[in-house]
DNA sequence: ACAAAAATCGACACCGCGTCGATAGTGTAG
DNA sequence: CTACACTATCGACGCGGTGTCGATTTTTGT
């Protein structure tokens, strides 16, 4: 929770910490309240009233810490991105490298499952909230051109084919990984086992026309 | 317009055609006033009321002809899907069949950009409304699974490779399709040819390993 | 011309959103 | 320790869109 009040401390380095004020717990009891709203009903269906209300306070209270409910999902979604960004093994390698794509491909797979509630919510709610949709664009764009990156390389050096560009293929690979992981919301370990092999096999093969 | 009037003269084979009723007329006006305000402007922002004004009507008198703004849409998205059930001359063929699979890419990439507002707003709708939902997912599957029986065929010959199940493969396909003619809405015949050649290599290397 | 069915609309209640202003709590500088 | 600024809470209000009801008018077939 960013107040004046912290402003006018900025310079202040060294001040006794107080710990986390009323404010930061109660914004902490919304997200929380609102993970697991997101995770058990339809977006659609939950009213900021039911946000606040899950935090314990009024809901005109809420607008005092969130202007509205996307701000909530975005802030929820805000974590995924950061833990997505940290599993990009693949893109750093030469070549094919199937062992590499699939390790990368297990981790966002089991990140997408275990927050499945949260990234369906965010699919609906992109229809609505402008706000959201760039958020989610800027993410997706950020992970496409890494991808594009790392084919570029691969078809300069020769091993990746060059029929499709190398941004083309990128997109390519977050649609069929997108589509996949959509229906992985309560998979067991076996099916985000076959998910993440089908799609090394596919990519594979899109890139680098054999696997 | 069905009526309790037709069902009563249901035996009646052969009567005087009266034309179109007025109640007719007002739903084929309502939606025409669907089509142009769903092509220019975000569906969130469209209200009953518009399309009841677009058609001349007041709003109550729009709920005489349908139930919900969806249902509108729905209707719409009908008569798209009919055409497109048309273009399927890629799923009788035999092996690659590079050609066809163009040829049937390039109809329905027409269909999609001339439609395109209203396939964009049943994307968005389809968060907030499970019967449009239900209803593209019918569609979808039912082309998902003539495209796995096209494939299964061709991997008994021998012809399509079997690394991943057909009907993963059909689906693949329509994610890597639905993204690319999502970008379509005003693009020229020149960007729309790109699309069908990039999705025509992706296809058949994701099917047949090789262009 | 007449009755039945089709079609229209105004009035009403509902729900969720967002704002405003009044008030109670909290910490900190003088 | 007190006074002041900032933090936090909430009730009351108005808005806009939805959907229903019942009364009324228009169309339609015979």
């Amino acid at each position: 929770m960013i107040t004046w009040g912290m402003i006018g401390n900025m310079s202040q380095v060294t001040r006794r910490r107080t710990g986390p004020s009323k404010g930061d717990l109660r914004e902490a009891a919304i997200l929380e309240a609102a993970r697991a709203l997101f995770t058990e009903r339809p977006y659609e269906s939950i009213t900021i009233d039911d946000l606040a209300g899950g935090a314990g306070i009024s809901r005109t209270s809420f607008y005092f810490y969130f202007p509205t409910k996307t701000a909530v999902l975005t802030a929820l979604m805000a974590r995924v991105g950061d833990e997505l960004a940290a599993s990009h093994v693949w893109f750093d390698a030469e070549g094919p490298a199937a062992g590499l794509l699939r390790e990368q491909l297990a981790a966002s797979a089991r990140l997408w499952r275990d927050n499945a509630g949260i990234l369906s919510c965010a699919a609906s709610a992109m229809a609505t909230s402008p706000e959201l949709r760039e958020f989610v664009g800027r993410v997706r764009t950020r992970y496409d051109e890494r991808a594009a990156e790392k084919i570029r390389r691969d078809q300069a050096a020769g091993t990746a084919t060059t029929a499709i560009a190398a941004h083309r293929l990128a997109e390519m690979i977050s649609a069929i990984r997108d589509a996949r992981y959509e229906q992985l919301a309560g998979a067991s370990d076996d099916e985000l086992r076959e998910a993440v092999d089908d799609l090394t096999e596919a990519i594979s093969r899109l890139v680098y026309g054999r696997a």
